[in-house]
DNA sequence: ATGAAAGCGCTAACAT
DNA sequence: ATGTTAGCGCTTTCAT
C-alpha cells in the first residue's frame, strides 16, 4: 500500500511538504509541487482520509438516516443532499430504518462511531436513547420534512399538518362534501398522519365530517392504494371525493377508478400528496400538493456545509390543482 | 470527547482490556466485564471507527457508485445491498455519477480514500483511469447488472442484451410485425443500449425489420416515453408494437393510448422492462420483463462480506406476460 | 486475565 | 519554503 510517507521519499521531500501539496495548503514551491504531484502520479497514491481524519478531526461525512428507498420521498432528499454534500468535498453514508424507532436508535449510534460532522433524519419522532446520544455526540443534526415538533438543532421542510389542511381546504372549497380518505401504516409513516390530522381538523372546523377511511397497515404503495380504495367504496359507495395519503396511493386508487370506469372527479375526486412527476402525465394529472423533497435535502446539506447556527426552515409547499378533483 | 482511555481510567483498567471487552474478543474476567460496561454506559461511550480502521485495517464500508437515485432501479440495488451489509455490520457508502464516466472516476477515487471493502459500480463501462485505481487499490469490486463484458473482479445481474432479445421473441411470436421502439439517452445508459441490441438481433435474425424508433436525448421518465411514442406514432401510424427502454417509458407510452382512446394491444402492444410493481396494479397490467434489482444488490453484498472468489452470477430474469401486448 | 507499548497514516504545530 | 515531531484514538503483539 502506498502511503504519504513514500511518496516523501520517492518525492525526495518530507511527509508534511507533501501534505501541504496535497492538501494546497501552507507554502511550497512550484518546483516541489511538481516533484510531488510526479511521485503521486507514479506511485498511484490515494490519500488515506482515515488516518487525515483521525489526525485532523473534521470528517467531512454526514449521516443519513432514512426511514426508507422504496418510497421516492427520501431518495429525493437524498438526491439533494448529496450533490450539495459532493461539490462541498463531503461524503454522505445513509443507512435504512424501516420506520423503526428503534432500529434508527441503533444506526444512529453505528453512524455517531464515525464522528460525522452532521446526521440527517426524517422527522422529530426520535426515542429518548437517539436524542441523547445526539446530543451527546456534538455533531450538528438536521431533522428533514417535518416542522411539527421543536427542532433538536436545524429542521428543513414543510409543516404536513399545513398540507393536510390546505389538501382539506380545497376539496371543501370544490364543494365536496362526502369525504373519504385511505392511508397505509399510521403508526410508522408519522408524518403521513400528522397531514391526516391537519385534514380532519378543517373538515371538522367547517362542521364536515369524514365520512370513513381505510387504513393499510402495510408500507405505501400504488397497489395498497388501489386496493383501499376498492374496500372504502364497497364499504361506502357514495363518497364524492377521497383523500389519499400520498400519490403512489392515489395513484393506485386512480387506476380502480380506470379499470372501473368510475367517472374522475364527476363521480368521485381523487387527491394525492407529493406531486410526484407521474402524477402529471397520467391521462388526468392528479390533484395533489407538491413537495420540497429534493431541496430539503439540498438546504439541509447547504445549512452543514456552513456550519449555520440552529434553525428552522420552511420550504413551503404547492398546491396542484390537476384534473382529479 | 469520551475515548476509550477515560473508559480504561473510569474503570480502574488498561486500555487494551476495554478494547477487549468491547469487541468481546480475547479473554476478561466476568467482574472486569461488568465494571468496564458500567463505565462505557455511564459517560456514554461510542467508540470511534476512524481510529479504530486505521489500528486494524478493514474498514468495514462498501461504497456503491451507482448512475442515479431517481432511477428506481438503482435504489432497489442500493436497498438489497444496503440490507445485507447492516446484517453484516457493514456501512454502506454512495455517491452517484449521473451516468457519467468520468464523474465516475472521481467518485471512485474518492471513496478508495476511505480505504473501502469493496465498491460496487454499475455496468462495465468504465474509463481506463477507474479501472487502473480499482485495480492498484486492492480492494473487491463489484459489477452490478450486466453480464455482457468482461468483469474486473466480481459480477452480479442479469444479460440486458439477452433480456432485449427476449423481448422481441415475445412480440414476435405474439405475432407482432410493424414494431418501434422508443428509448432514452444510449449514450449514456448502455445498458439499455445493450437490451435495444439485444432487441434488434433477434427482430433481424427473424427478418423483421425495426420499422421506426424514436430517442429521447434526456434521462428516461414516464414524461419522456409519453412525448416520445406520441412523436413516434405522429411519424409513423401504422405500428403494431412498440418496446420500450424500461418501465417508466413504457408507462407514459400506456398513458398517452389510454388518453388518446388507443385500444391496447389490439391496435397497439406496449412492453416495457424492469417489471416494477406499478405495472402490475395498471388497469391493464404491463407486459414486461422483471428484473432481479433488490437481489442484485444482497447477492453482490454477500459475496463482499463472505469474501468469496471472483466470479459472475447470473441472477436471470423474468418474462411477465401482462395484457398490454 | 491483564497491562505496557508500538504503531496505523496522516496533520499540525514548531523549528529552521 | 521545508523538515521534524508529537499526537489523533484505537488495535495488537508481547510480556507478565
Amino acid at each position: 500500500m502506498v502511503t504519504l510517507a513514500k511518496v516523501a521519499e520517492a518525492a525526495g521531500v518530507g511527509e508534511s511538504t507533501v501534505s501541504r501539496v496535497l492538501r494546497n495548503h501552507g507554502s511550497f514551491s512550484r518546483k516541489t509541487r511538481e516533484r510531488v504531484m510526479e511521485a503521486v502520479e507514479r506511485l498511484g497514491y490515494v490519500p488515506n482520509r482515515i488516518a487525515g481524519t483521525l489526525a485532523s478531526a473534521g470528517s467531512r461525512l454526514v449521516a443519513l438516516v432514512i426511514p426508507s428507498l422504496t418510497n421516492i420521498v427520501f431518495a429525493d432528499v437524498l438526491r439533494g443532499a448529496s450533490g450539495i454534500l459532493e461539490e462541498n468535498q463531503h461524503q454522505a453514508v445513509f443507512s435504512v430504518t424501516d420506520y423503526d424507532p428503534e432500529k434508527e436508535e441503533a444506526l444512529v449510534a453505528a453512524m455517531l462511531a464515525w464522528r460525522p460532522t452532521a446526521v440527517m433524519l426524517a422527522g422529530f419522532e426520535h426515542t429518548e436513547g437517539t436524542v441523547k446520544i445526539l446530543r451527546a455526540s456534538g455533531c450538528r443534526v438536521v431533522e428533514l420534512l417535518d416542522l411539527d415538533g421543536t427542532a433538536l438543532d436545524l429542521a428543513v421542510g414543510f409543516s404536513d399538518r399545513a398540507a393536510g389542511a390546505a389538501s382539506a381546504d380545497f376539496l371543501l372549497r370544490r364543494g365536496y362534501r362526502r369525504i373519504g380518505y385511505v392511508g397505509h401504516d399510521p403508526e410508522r409513516d408519522t408524518r403521513a398522519a400528522k397531514r391526516f390530522a391537519g385534514f380532519r381538523e378543517t373538515l371538522g372546523a367547517a362542521g364536515i365530517p369524514l365520512v370513513d377511511r381505510e387504513n393499510h397497515a402495510g408500507a405505501s404503495s400504488v397497489e395498497n392504494g388501489r386496493s383501499g380504495l376498492e374496500r372504502l367504496l364497497a364499504r361506502t359507495p357514495d363518497l364524492d371525493a377521497v383523500y389519499f395519503s400520498n400519490d403512489d396511493m392515489a395513484l393506485g386508487g386512480y387506476f380502480h377508478c380506470l379499470a372501473h370506469g368510475i367517472p374522475i372527479p364527476a363521480r368521485l375526486a381523487l387527491f394525492g400528496h407529493n406531486g410526484l412527476d407521474i402524477g402529471r402525465v397520467t391521462p388526468q394529472p392528479l390533484s395533489t400538493i407538491r413537495t420540497p423533497r429534493v431541496a430539503t435535502g439540498q438546504v439541509a446539506a447547504e445549512l452543514v456545509v456552513a456550519d449555520a447556527p440552529s434553525q428552522v426552515v420552511d420550504l413551503g409547499f404547492e398546491l396542484i390543482e390537476g384534473a382529479t378533483a
